[in-house]
DNA sequence: TCTGGGGTCCTAGGACCC
DNA sequence: TCTGGGGTCCTAGGACCC
């Protein structure tokens, strides 16, 4: 059997720990730079806010109602997961987190047990330890867990849990949920299914193997089994990622090469950071760069390119070399860019690098990874970008002798404090 | 005025090999 | 007029997830 546990309105939640006065008014939480609603409250549900409504938005569409919008403040949910996550380690044999608000629970070993009754137990748990409420489902697949979660998040008699275990169960829930909810089908998939008369997940179950296979490929057919019973969904723990990608809009669209360069210094800068972080080293940086798609007076202009390097590396100063490099390449005068980004790819372990002929000098890279380590160690004891290569700093403006970078930082009005990682935020609050 | 960020997997088709 | 067969690797694009 497998659990899934899933936090309720996670980002929303997290607020509402620290800020009881949140609690029962519509709530929402924003993207980067306030742009458009990724959280809501059941009560900002209610009123009919769709997920990625643009901010501005909400006071044209809900005129004269009073809606609670803060800025993500991913420090503070990052910290509120991990206590959840401690939580469930403690609680299942072993655990696979999914996401910042979800983990999958294999519960070998625990089937004679009365899993409904432990699942509540484990709910209650979270709430009262950490503050959290969260969904539990129990099945026999994670695609079924997924459902059963849904069940226990829609409908308050299951005490946040629910659990699937037999085939009546399993066959009336599959009856009354809609495919386009089944974990593994997105919005093609439910268009495609929808034109062949299917909206159920029972008639999505009730389809042949081979139609299923045929039409949707190996992922389809893995979805179909899963509601079928046969476990063969991945848990897909990833040690370490096979690709890190750092992206931004900006508040404000860029026009010159200076400026791009900079916030592509950044990205290629911070990618270069979590690279080390999970010891790995990359072979490939991919620049891209966007126009405003929303600015339909304004030509538009996308581009990406990848630059291979020589020998893989996670140096801030070689990353920001090739990235920069990349985005000489696609970088076109007179548009207006408002979004770009750094990936790297081609991880492998930093222990088995594979030199070059045409590569740095080993002293030269050398120096630059010991540059790198010390620069993440004077940032994590006194900050993020305390230490930074000059060129994620640059030009530097004539008139506010302010670097370009934080001219065009991230907005973000409506911030909560970091209540649980940040000693200075929690003083002020109390001060206040 | 203002419209998010970060991942994975699969497949088809092209390049290349003998 | 007629131009093989079998394979691997890589990449772009499309699907999905949160």
């Amino acid at each position: 059997m497998f659990g899934l546990v899933d936090c309720d309105n996670c980002y929303v939640s997290c607020e509402r720990v620290f800020n009881p006065k949140l609690e029962g008014k519509p709530v929402v939480v924003l993207s980067n730079n306030d742009g458009c609603v990724v959280a809501r409250s059941p009560e900002a549900k209610a009123l009919g806010i769709k997920e990625g409504t643009p901010y501005y938005q909400l006071a044209e569409q809900f005129p004269g109602v009073k809606i609670e919008a803060l800025s993500s403040n991913y420090t503070l949910y990052g910290d509120m997961s991990s206590r959840i996550m401690e939580i469930l380690r403690q609680a299942a044999p072993s655990i696979e987190i999914y996401s910042i608000d979800e983990a999958f629970l294999v519960l070998d070993g625990m089937e004679q047990m009365d899993l409904k009754r432990w699942g509540e137990d484990l709910s209650q748990r979270i709430r009262k330890w950490v503050g959290m409420p969260v969904s539990i489902g129990i099945a026999p697949t994670r695609t079924l867990a997924k459902m059963a979660s849904k069940y226990a998040k829609k409908y308050p008699a299951y005490h946040k849990c629910c659990l699937i275990d037999t085939e009546e169960k399993r066959l009336k829930a599959l009856k009354l949920f809609p495919v386009e909810d089944v974990w593994g089908v997105g919005r093609r998939y439910t268009e495609k299914l929808n034109y062949m008369g299917v909206h159920t997940s029972l008639e999505f179950h009730n389809m042949s193997a081979a139609r299923v296979q045929h039409e949707f490929h190996i992922t389809g057919l893995r979805t179909w089994k899963e509601l079928h019973g046969e476990s063969c969904v991945g848990p897909d723990v990833i040690e370490s990622k096979k690709s890190i990608c750092t992206s931004r809009s900006f508040p404000h669209m860029i026009t010159d090469f200076e400026s791009l360069r900079t916030q592509v210094s950044n990205y290629a800068a911070h990618c270069a950071f979590k690279l080390r972080k999970q010891h790995g080293v990359a072979q490939l940086v991919t620049v891209f760069v966007t126009s405003n798609p929303f600015r339909d007076d304004l030509p538009q202009y996308g581009n990406s390119v990848s630059v291979t390097l020589p020998t893989p590396t996670s140096t801030t100063p070689e990353l920001i070399m090739a990235a920069a490099q990349g985005l000489q390449t696609i970088f076109r005068e007179g548009y207006h860019y408002k979004k770009a980004g750094v990936i790297v790819s081609g991880i492998t372990p930093n222990y088995a690098v594979q030199g070059s002929l045409w590569d740095l000098p080993a002293e030269k890279r050398k120096q630059f990874l010991e540059l790198s380590c010390l620069m993440d160690k004077v940032n994590h004891k006194n900050g993020d970008d305390t230490l930074v290569v000059a060129s994620q700093q640059y030009p530097v403006d004539r008139q506010t002798g302010k670097a370009a970078v934080f001219k065009n930082s991230i907005l973000h009005d409506h911030r909560s404090p970091c209540y649980t990682t940040n000693i200075n935020d929690v003083i002020k609050v109390y001060a206040r």
